[in-house]
DNA sequence: AAGTTTCG
DNA sequence: TAGT
């Protein structure tokens, strides 16, 4: 019997298909105000096979400088534009936390994108919880404790999910093995987004 | 360093 | 730029 680690919550078909939609035309203004662009990893240049983009005061980026959070888009220029209400909604329904989200960071899983194994921890504070929320197209997500060598829980994730990293669960080791293509019907070119909520900074 | 591969 |  595999029960997911401590401090790591799966809330299946938390959001309904209407409010599924009404997301996905959420992430389509965000896109259209900060259009995604291409993560590379640090040094190396090496491209992450997601693409992504950012809303709320703060996203995140990935480029040869390393991982960091800033107010700009990295092509642009442009600050990022808000983190859609009904997204606050939800964090305030599920994080069990005063604040609400500095940063939504969007990515966008083409059928053959995958993310490694990692821990969310650009943030300078772990108070708060990661709400993640899935659209789309299912995925095999994998997740583990707060160690890279602990045991390992694979769980399907599907549309409308939420996934909540909290307390002792909040740096877990996570990532996405594999997209499940033509699983949803959500988006019209299929592939999956996945939407994290993250506070950033420290608390007054 | 959130890659890839392999493994679990 | 995750519908036309």
């Amino acid at each position: 019997m595999n029960v997911l680690p401590k401090g790591v919550r799966h809330i299946p078909g938390h959001l309904g298909r209407r409010e599924q939609e009404d997301l996905v035309e959420d992430v389509r203004s965000v896109v259209r105000a900060a259009p995604l662009f291409q993560p590379v990893m640090p040094r190396s240049g090496k491209p992450l096979s997601v693409k992504m983009t950012n809303c709320g005061e703060l996203g995140w980026v990935a480029d040869r400088s390393g991982y960091r959070y800033q107010a700009r888009h990295p092509d642009s220029g442009e600050v990022w534009p808000p983190i859609p209400e009904r997204l606050l909604k939800l964090w305030k329904e599920v994080s069990g936390h005063d604040a609400p989200p500095e940063a939504c960071l969007v990515n966008f899983y083409s059928e053959t994108a995958k993310m490694g194994l990692h821990q969310d921890r650009d943030e300078e504070d772990f108070t708060a919880p990661v709400v993640s929320v899935s659209l789309g197209d299912d995925c095999l997500f994998r997740v583990g404790e707060r160690d890279r060598d602990g045991r390992t829980t694979s769980i399907k994730l599907r549309s409308g999910d939420v996934v909540i990293l909290g307390g002792e669960g909040r740096l877990s080791f996570h990532g996405v093995d594999r997209i499940y293509p033509s699983t949803s019907t959500l988006l019209k070119n299929g592939g999956r987004i996945n939407l994290t909520l993250r506070r950033v900074t420290k608390p007054a």
